[in-house]
DNA sequence: GCTTGACTTCGAGTGGGCTCTAACTGGAAG
DNA sequence: CTTCCAGTTAGAGCCCACTCGAAGTCAAGC
């Protein structure tokens, strides 16, 4: 699978892919014979787990840290699983904040609402 | 109230709340006869909801525009609700998100919890 | 009356996460 | 054989949301 059509699945861009890979996100990905990137199943599953990590707001260098312990093999299964609980437990904080958020903002409309059918 | 004093008070720095007000989201807050900013409970109500549109990932450029509407007052309160319905739709949208990544993250870390015991 | 310290403005700097340009290369289609 | 297109690299540029530095002002405490 080309660079192109492997952004096309992961819902990132080419630019963004090669940055990942110079980043250390992503160990290097294997090439054909003309040298272009060639993106196994493998590297698309890893790919989509870090799109998620993304989106859920883990930084980029912590992405990096989880991608290094990866690559160092069982030996940090235990790393990894502590690096998810924590990122699990920002998440659930971060979902409880927005479901706060979210009561002020219907609040809000409630109230925007009320005062368009009869304004003070 | 100081811009300090509101800082604390809103969770912002004085940097911020000054950028803040040159930016356009609020409004030009009042002068002690030194020309020191203070600010009235009214200032910090609008800034508390300024924090809860930002912290749910309302950009601030879309901000400046509800700041923008709301200054121009009740001919607004239309445009308003329905900027909130929209960004209401996002949040909803953004909190299913998280929830469906934080599945995945659940089941790494069970994947990674039995890993540890049982090695293949 | 001097020091201190919190304020003022203006403009520059920072960090994160991409995003793009330039210059080049290699393989496939006509 | 030429054209074309999708790749390649290194490095620069961009956008966002702050964050800070410099230089100056003012009022309160000693």
């Amino acid at each position: 699978m080309t660079v192109s059509e492997a952004a096309e699945q992961v819902g990132l861009t080419t630019y963004t892919l090669r940055w990942y890979e110079q980043e250390g996100l992503v160990e290097p990905v294997g090439r054909d014979s003309a040298g272009r990137r060639r993106y196994t199943q493998q590297d698309l599953d890893w790919l989509i787990l870090l799109t998620r990590l993304r989106r859920t707001g883990m930084p980029v260098r912590d992405m990096r840290r989880y991608a290094e312990l990866a690559r160092e093999g069982d030996s940090t299964l235990a790393a990894r699983r502590r690096i998810f609980e924590a990122h699990r437990d920002r998440v659930l904080a971060r979902i409880s904040e927005l479901e706060e958020d979210l009561k002020v903002l219907n609040y809000k409309i409630e109230v925007y609402g009320k005062m368009e059918q009869e304004p003070c």
